[in-house]
RNA sequence: GGGGGCGUAGCUCAGUUGGAUAGAGCAUCAGCCUUCUAAGCUGAGGGUCGCAGGUUCGAUCCCUGCCGCCCCUACCA
């Protein structure tokens, strides 16, 4: 509704500016910095003030001079030296929010493809690879909570150096048989992915010793990509469990997929031959013949640095060059990942096999990629837009697939990737020593510590929320003694996944976030169980009317456009049903702006408006009749707004708290 | 050396594309539970928006130069 009024608005000033300045130009609004200035703010005569050198006011007066009112406004009024300040009429506004007016947008036709999560299938998780997902998972809900089509994807590096180190680790290290391994994965405990967490920091500790053991790797990768070898089924099974260990691990915090795409799929079905095909057909790769790249196929600086910083020095020729196929014929990461990036948007003319994966409690299907036919599968890739969720590291290596694309000339999908980049997540000094991690004296002047996977430093997923819920947990024990012990946890289970996806999310995603533990197991204040709390408290009065009076009143026949003025007079109620009518329009400017974190900001403010409100306007007690009503159906839209705030941010909300 | 990011309250961070009196949370201190459960509410203190210039009616925001921190700059991913 919020977001209909600002169109219509911003439509009709449009309009005047085009009949009285013959001017053609988009009006932006923004929100008054107080609120007492009305509800929206329109500061287009300032800008109009310098190019026609008249001052702001006279410009604010003539374009009000005659506008049409839309449909919901009060009125129209000019503040300061030349602000246009709007005022909603409440009444009016008040109905039709609360009578649940609302206007769906269409589901657009243009597919877009979130990738996201993407981690080496060589470990457990850790609290860096949250970010990552929480991060994605959410703007797919955003994107979804406004009718876009989305398809989620999780890429699995299954032939990479990583794989490879723990599959060198089970054969040589360990000497461990497939049988042996097949083993470890049936066994409860240790859990296999933990295994692999240690086993990972074995051998390249051992590497580290030992570098004519790096060997063994070389000969792993080799192995691997021969396709012939007990090696070969080592290296499948152990990524398949890790992959099915993580989908466990971010189910928990409500984070599915629709399809993996296996990089042994790239392979095997010679996706990065296609590609490769295609660059050297449009030149946008080339042989390098001199230099250090000598014997590469190696793609310009030029095509992805900034025009520019073009080299002064001119023997740097060369210098800044990406090395696309090694001089031993193998193709980096890049190389595979453009190929990748040309079949999401269906410009490859080749597709994957499809094989059902993993089935989640709600029925939802994951598939997973195959290099033979198997089964009629929905249809994957091809998208009109694709949104990489990828650490900030990595904005060179994304630079590059996307020069990649443009220079096979397909700019217009080369302008429709976007790096959804995010910054690391880093561990406090303190939360170290309370997890008893063994700093260097250069880590511990540091402010905080890089989780590292080599070293077997960090967090990891299912601990962390291991630790939330029995942090909340004890909590709910205390408070609901009585309740059953399966609800108990299942209770505290929401709010521990609630507690973590919140604060991955607070942060806007170039801020670092320096992990610290005390601070993620805290439920109070800006958190994600404040907001669970809220939305609880607003179910609890809603519950407790109906428990008294059998059901809800009928609010459109006891009350009325007029009844609603009267009430909303009160500054405090308007604007908490204001913010609540915000939710969708939010989460429009979050897409914008691609900040998850700005809905989490608003999901937070809401609850908070909720709990002043709370606190100062007893719903239940109120004697006069009209007034009840009115803060209960008030109490009833703003509950539904913030479920669907919480839904957006994937955040439940618990039975009690 | 080159490229990118950051610097806002004691701490962690917002700040809606240049606008009205710079905001939250945590921490500290002082109040509020016979009520729709206090995981809450009310109040207080706390700021040279890194420093110095520039652009203009107006700058935390844009430009330049410094200072400090981080990341990238692999035939690793």
């Amino acid at each position: 509704m919020f977001t209909q009024i600002e169109a219509a608005v911003s439509r009709a000033f449009k309009q005047q500016l085009a009949s009285k300045l013959n001017l053609n130009r988009e009006v932006t609004l923004e929100q008054p910095k107080q609120s007492s200035f009305g509800e929206l703010a329109i500061p287009v005569a300032f800008q109009l003030a310098r190019e026609l050198k008249r001052p702001p006011k006279q410009i604010a007066e003539e374009l009000i001079a005659g506008l049409p009112k839309p449909e919901g406004v009060a009125c129209f009024e000019i503040a300061g030296n030349g602000y246009i300040n709007l005022r909603l009429d409440r009444g009016a506004y008040a109905w039709s929010i609360l009578r649940g007016v609302e206007t769906k947008p269409e589901q657009s036709l243009d597919k877009i493809i979130v990738e996201h999560t993407n981690i080496n299938p060589n470990k457990a998780a850790h609290i860096g690879h949250l970010r990552n997902a929480v991060l994605g998972d959410t703007f797919v809900r955003m994107l979804r909570k406004r009718s876009y089509r989305v398809e989620v994807q999780n890429y699995i590096d299954n032939t990479g150096v990583q794989v490879a180190d723990v599959v060198a680790g089970f054969h040589y290290l360990g000497h461990k048989s497939i049988d042996d391994v097949k083993a470890l994965i049936e066994s409860a405990s240790p859990r296999f992915d933990y295994h692999c967490w240690d086993l990972y920091a074995r051998i390249s500790a051992h590497y580290k010793e030992h570098p004519e053991s790096l060997a063994w790797r070389d000969a792993t990768l080799h192995a691997i990509e021969s396709g012939e070898s007990d090696l070969v089924v080592l290296g499948h099974i152990v990524s398949d469990a890790i992959v099915s260990a993580h989908l466990k691990t971010m189910c928990r915090l409500g984070i599915k997929y629709d399809v993996l795409p296996r990089e042994s799929e790239i392979l095997h079905l010679k996706f990065w031959a296609t590609a490769l095909e295609l660059l050297k057909q449009r030149n946008a790769i080339y042989f390098e013949t001199q230099g250090k790249n000598k014997g590469c196929w190696v793609m310009p600086a030029a095509a992805f640095r900034t025009a520019d910083a073009e080299s002064e020095r001119g023997e740097a020729e060369g210098e800044d060059s990406k090395v696309i196929v090694r001089s031993n014929g193998t193709v980096t990461y890049v190389g595979k990942d453009i190929a990748y990036q040309l079949w999401k948007f269906g410009l490859l003319g080749k597709d994957f096999y499809y094989r059902p994966g993993f089935s989640y409690p709600d029925g939802h299907q994951v598939w997973v990629t195959d290099d033979k036919p198997y089964a009629t599968a929905p249809s994957f890739g091809a998208a009109a837009q694709v949104f990489n969720v990828i650490d900030s590291r990595q904005a060179y290596l994304q630079d590059v697939v996307v020069a990649g694309l443009r220079a096979l000339g397909f700019t217009r999908e080369a302008d429709a990737s976007v790096h959804f980049s995010y910054e690391m997540v880093m561990l406090s000094p303190r939360t170290c020593a309370e997890l008893g991690i063994e700093l260097s004296d250069e880590d511990k002047r540091r402010p905080y510590v890089e989780v590292s996977g080599r070293k077997g430093l960090g967090v990891k997923a299912d601990d962390l929320i291991d630790k939330l819920i029995e942090t909340a947990l004890e909590e709910v024990e205390s408070r609901h003694p009585d309740a059953p012990v399966e609800q108990r946890r299942q209770v505290a289970t929401q709010i521990a996944a609630g507690a973590l996806r919140y604060f991955m999310l607070k942060f806007t995603r170039n801020s670092l976030i320096a992990f610290d533990l005390h601070e993620a197991l805290g439920f109070e204040g800006e958190t994600g169980p404040y907001v669970q709390y809220a939305a609880v408290r607003a179910q609890n009065i809603l519950r407790k009317f109906k428990e008294r009076s059998g059901v809800l009143p009928d609010f459109e026949r006891s009350l009325s456009p007029e009844s609603l003025a009267r009430c909303f007079d009160s500054e405090e109620l308007w604007q908490l049903l204001l913010l609540a009518s915000k939710a969708d329009s939010i989460v429009d400017r979050a897409i914008g702006s691609g900040e998850p974190a700005h809905v989490a900001k608003y999901g937070f403010q809401l609850a908070q408006a909720f709990n002043n409100f709370y606190h100062h306007s007893p719903v239940l007690g109120e004697e006069d009749m009209e007034r009840r009503n009115t803060l209960l159906w008030l109490t009833q839209y703003v509950h539904q707004q913030l479920l669907r705030t919480m839904d957006v941010l994937g955040i439940e909300q618990p039975e009690y708290m």
